[in-house]
DNA sequence: TCATAGGTGTACCGATCTGTTATCTTTTTC
DNA sequence: GAAAAAGATAACAGATCGGTACACCTATGA
């Protein structure tokens, strides 16, 4: 039990800040809703700033984890399979319960200074995943991987922005049509009409 | 003399919380970034939560009235080039020396709940964008308007997402591409149908 | 000239903000 | 079983939060 109470705290404080925002969250919210005392906090971190940049870090590696297994699961074999299989992760997720947009969007717009850390941190979450798409995007054949990754990339964030605004998972299916019509355009180099009826 | 100080509030306020977002700035900054006394604030507005949606409204009628004339000046004549144009214009304001996301998704971002009249109005805001991408969509001779309208927002909402994250103008020629790349599908019709929606 | 409406300045309310401190209790470790 | 580490409780500091109260100023129009 040696680093369970922090553990425990970043867990707990994901869930509220998620819930509740970062800025409108005081670390008073924080002690009644996770159960931990505001001296063990201080004592983990020595400022909510750290704290949220701890919880970053978790959702992170939550975010990821889900969504890669996600499109391996659902995307089958193929490297293109997989970057399909991107949208309709992205359209269990929305249909989530308490699906609340993406954790990163959000600590960028309440922390948006360049050189702030937290803002930093959200774009590093962003880059890794062009990274992944990017390998993909290779994997699958494409001429210019990054160019197409990055195509990719933003219709995931322009779907999550809308899902979390209007709270549907319509978002999702014209993302991934878009993405298909991108994938078929991009990797099926023959002149003709791109098809988008392929199954999957 | 008459509405000119309240107007002049709604300016000055709409400044301050792009600046600084929207929890985080207090109405004592807001007496001290725009002159204006608290008394004649909650003159106009009974709580600052009005304040926010009528600097919410000045924005929405800006943002748009913008964006339309970009689309007009940078796309000529046919619907086609207005679309498309639309990234040119999305490119230039990317490009602004104090560029600093879109409003509608910080406000979104920050007040979540669906029921939420500020975040009712940052959807109404992406709705109106929606409706009049399509008008124009359906003049370019697209076979679903709508669809093709939808996936065009998602590219700017991703495109807007990742240029403030970044800080780069970059976004918007990927998002160019793509949508060059979607309009042609959508309608260049030769041979086989476009893709427009993904049925599960 | 005078009432009126819009504006300012300032002090104040109770609550909450981030962060600290001192004291007491529990748990871990040797 | 005792030292040491970790945690809980609670009060506190100084600032700020959204919002109100009150006295005063100033321009307008009848």
């Amino acid at each position: 039990m040696r680093q369970n109470k922090r553990d425990e705290l970043v867990r707990k404080a994901l869930d509220t800040f998620y819930k509740n925002g970062f800025t409108a969250t005081g670390m008073d919210m924080l002690v009644k809703e996770t159960g931990v005392s505001k001296t063990s906090m201080y004592k983990h971190f020595r400022t909510k700033d750290e704290l949220i940049l701890a919880v970053l870090r978790l959702r992170d590696e939550r975010f990821r984890d889900w969504l890669y297994r996600r499109m391996d699961d659902l995307g089958g074999e193929s490297a293109r399979g997989k970057l399909i299989a991107l949208f309709d992760a992205l359209g269990e997720w929305f249909g989530e319960t308490y699906f609340q947009g993406c954790m990163f969007i959000k600590a960028s717009a309440e922390f948006q200074k360049e050189d702030c850390p937290i803002n930093m941190q959200s774009a590093e979450h962003k880059r890794i995943l062009l990274d992944y798409f990017a390998g993909l995007c290779a994997e699958a054949g494409a001429e210019n991987p990054r160019d197409l990754a990055y195509q990719l990339l933003i219709l995931k964030e322009g779907a999550i922005i809308l899902a979390a605004m209007k709270h549907t998972t319509e978002p999702a299916i014209h993302a991934k049509a878009a993405a298909q019509v991108l994938l078929a355009s991009a990797l099926d180099k023959q002149g003709s009409a791109p098809s988008a009826t392929a199954a999957e």
